[in-house]
This record gives C-alpha cells, structure tokens and sequence, in this order.
RNA sequence: GGAGGGUUGCCCGAGCGGCCAAAGGGAGCAGACUGUAAAUCUGCCGGCGAUGCCUUCGGUGGUUCGAAUCCACCACCCUCCA
C-alpha cells in the first residue's frame, strides 16, 4: 500500500497525528519503521479501552512495521503522574513482573508477535548514574515542563507536584533514545510525555519520532448529549469496561447495554470495518433499514469473535436472547446449597445471603419489598416467605441476579 | 521553624449540642417503560427475623441528662510565611 493511502487508514478513528508530513515522509521512504508504545504493567487486566491503542499498533504492522514494546517496570515505580492528584502507591517487583507477563499475553490476543520487541525500560533506566540522571533534566526546562497542563493546573492550585513527578515525562522520553524508534503512539493524555521524548530525541542528535495519540475510549455509562460524549473514560476501577479476558457472555451483555449514539462511537475506535462500511450502517439505522438493536449484536460479536472463538460468541448472542429479550431462565445457572434452619426449612432473605445474592438481609428484605424476588417463577410478596428443606428452587432476586438454591436438611 | 485550614456514609459534600442513620448531588440497586437499550418516572440506598434494637461522622479520652457537633491529646492531609 501506499505512502498516502497507509497514512489515511492510519488516521482512521479520529486519531491524533502530530506532524503528519514527517510520517508521510519516513512512510515514502519505504522500509520498515520502528513504533514505539509504552505500558504500564501495574494495570494487567486489559480492557477495550486499550485495544483501540493495540488495534493501531496492529494496523501499523499489518503494514509491515515494527511494534517496540516498552514494559515500564521502572516508570511503573516513578509513578505516572498523568490525571493524579496524589502519588499512587510503588508497586513491588514482584507484581511488575507478574503484570508485565499477562500483559503481553493479552496484548498478543491483538498484536502480531513476529513483528513485536518486547522491551523493559529497567533494563536503561536503571543502569542511569546520577550524573546522568542530571545530564537528561539539563536538557528540559521547568517553565517547558510547566507546560502540561496538569502541572499547571496543579500549580495554580497550589497542589502539591514532586520532583520524581518532573522526572517521569523525562524517563519516558529516554525510552524513545532508547529504542530509537520513528513513531511512538499512545492515548490523548500522553501527548505531553510523547512530545518531550520527541524533544529529547532531537537533543541527543536522533531524528525525533513521529507523535499519534489515540483517543481514549468512554466507558459503557457514558452518554451523548447534543452530539458530545459525556462521561469518564473506560476504567476498570469505574467499572465502566470491558475486559479483554471476561468471558464471552459477560462481554456481549455488557456491549450490548451501551447507548445507541455510544455504539457509533465504539464502532469508530473498535471496529475493523472500513469507514465507508460503518457509514452505510449508520445510515441504514437512520433510515430505518437496520435495527439500532441488530447493528449493536453486530458490533458485540464482532468484538466478541477477537478475544474468543467465533462460536462461543454465537452462543453468547443465542444465551443473552434468551435470558433478556425472552426473559428464560439462564443456562449457565449458578447452583447453591444452604442449610435449612429448625422447622426444617429457610427464611428466604437469609438464603438470599448465604447463596450471595443478597449482600444483607436487609437488601433481600428490600429487594422483595419492590417486587424483584421471584421462586420458581412466582413473585414473592411476603416478607416471611421461606423455601423448605430438600427442596431446589430457581431464584431471582433482580434482573441479573438468578440462582438455583437447593435447601439442605440441618442434619446432613 | 512559625501561623492557619482540614479529616463526615462507595465518591463529592452539608451539618457545628437534642427534631441526625446524618441535607443535597453523583454512583449503585429495584420496579415501570423498552431493544437487559439510552433517556424518563417511581422507590430504595448501615446492620439486625425489625414500626423496635444495635453500630457509624480520623483515633483515644473527657464535658454533658444528651455529642458528627464542645474540650484535651494523638495520627494523617493541606495552605501560607520563613
């Protein structure tokens, strides 16, 4: 393919380029570019929000280029400051070798591992003198620094910025001398960190790297409103994501709860179709051609089919049609024994509990107050109501929360 | 080193002696409506077999018939001056 049309599928997704002409240059020169992307190994579990990072960096070597990728077993001790108010606790060593392992594991779930490096900045950063360490900061200004704008913005506000915390976009910027890599690419809250490395580069005589952001994705509670996206961006500590490693079902479910003018934007930063093919579909939704509902399954599986078979996604489709849209009883039923108190049965709001459906009595009793406790199909309306001892009921406590209670005799 | 401000439920944040299980917002949960959409509406949102009882407002001790609210000490956080 190329230089031009390479640089245009590139771009695809609303993607950041800083200094186009550059990459257009080192794309017409042909050959093969380096592409640098640093990870935080302290946060293994990945979720959407970094595939849509991960599916450029895939573009880029299906192009035929080179992924360096960075593990930032020494960053991930400094501490990103980016978005932080407060300095996050220093991970061991132990835990940065263990998240860095199943990072990469899920990383190659995406990336194309004969066209990847996997690198470790300790393996620089470490080795660093303090003279050096002093060498490298003569090479930034504050008043530059200050820059960012949540130094700034902190600065304004009188908060507290530590020193490490300068260092931080400097240690990052050594990575890219490090690999001396063309391109480096990471989300829209990196740019000042990529910008600096592109700085430093230029410094120590290397031509700097090319700098793309990709934005970050929003999580599935965000909302459009008047055409904008409101809400945080995916974050499993929101408890807005999608996890590359759950399983099928909880993926789809979870797909499938976005808002409708959401999907459109997840179709942009997750699909793999062409912008044209997403176009079409947008348009066949507007006219009515095209359900919002059967664009959203299509987008769901395809998500789904990347990270698992492509029949477990069917069967994950086939599974959520039948529990919501029919409203059946799931098949992957959890099974729950209790043991029956004296008459030889159980109060239900305890049995609630002890199956974990509940997280108190109190939550049960409240649950079956506002009518979302069913046995057996039958809506519960007494708040004394028990299951009896040898029994097995099929219970719901709520549109999620099922489960097959069997009622042990106190004996056994 | 000096002066001042702060620490409230999952989060933000009001309360400044009884009417406080603690306003308001967010998140969350449930019901209705649906396409498990979203939006909206309604209710809930510490625990307890429960119109009552028990434990919560940084920690400990105290004042008081009564303390999230007052006092003392301790811990942590922040700001300004040096």
């Amino acid at each position: 393919m190329n230089a031009s049309d390479q640089l245009q599928e590139l771009r695809r997704g609303t993607v950041d380029c800083h200094v186009d002409e550059e990459l257009i240059d080192r794309l017409r020169d042909g050959g093969s570019l380096r592409v640098k992307a640093g990870f935080d190994p302290t946060r293994p579990d990945l979720h959407l929000g970094h595939t849509v990072l991960m599916n450029k960096l895939r573009q880029f070597q299906d192009f035929g280029h080179r992924v360096v990728f960075i593990v930032g077993d020494f960053t991930a001790r400094i501490g990103d400051p980016t978005g932080r108010s407060q300095t996050r606790p220093t991970p061991s060593l132990e835990e940065i070798a263990e998240g860095a392992r199943t990072y990469a594991e899920q990383a190659f779930k995406v990336l194309d591992e004969e066209r990847t490096e996997i690198v470790y900045n300790a393996s620089w950063l470490d080795k660093m003198q303090f003279s050096d360490v002093v060498r490298l900061a003569g090479k930034y200004t504050l008043a530059r620094m200050m820059e960012r704008d949540d130094f700034k913005r902190r600065a304004e506000k009188h908060l507290p910025i530590s020193l490490h915390e300068l260092l931080y976009p400097l240690a990052q910027g050594y990575d890219s001398i490090a690999v001396a890599c063309d391109v480096e690419l990471g989300g829209t809250d990196q740019l000042f960190n990529l910008l600096v490395g592109r700085d430093l580069m230029r410094e120590s005589g290397l031509k700097p790297q090319v700098v793309m952001t990709t934005p970050l994705l929003e999580g599935l509670n965000a909302r459009v409103e008047e055409g904008r996206i409101v809400g945080d961006k995916m974050s499993k500590s929101l408890d807005n994501y999608v996890g590359v490693s759950e399983s099928a079902s909880q993926q789809f479910g979870k797909l499938m709860s976005i808002s409708d003018p959401l999907m459109w934007r997840y179709y942009d930063l997750l699909s793999t179709l062409s912008s044209r093919e997403i176009q079409a579909r947008r348009a066949d939704c507007a006219s009515g051609q095209l359900h919002p509902k059967a664009a959203k399954v299509a987008l769901a599986k395809e998500i789904v089919s990347r990270y698992h078979d492509h029949r477990v996604s069917e069967d994950a489709h086939r599974r959520w049609e039948a529990q919501f849209a029919q409203r059946q009883v799931p098949e992957d039923l959890l099974e729950h024994s209790v043991i029956a108190q004296e008459q030889g049965s159980i109060w239900l709001p305890k049995a609630l509990v002890s199956a974990g459906v509940t997280s108190s009595t109190s939550d049960a009793r409240r649950r079956i107050k506002q009518g979302a406790v069913e046995v057996d199909g039958t809506r519960v309306t007494s708040m004394d109501a028990v299951l009896q001892s040898g029994g097995r009921y099929v219970v719901k406590a709520g549109k999620r929360a099922w489960v097959a209670i069997t009622v042990e005799s106190q004996s056994d």
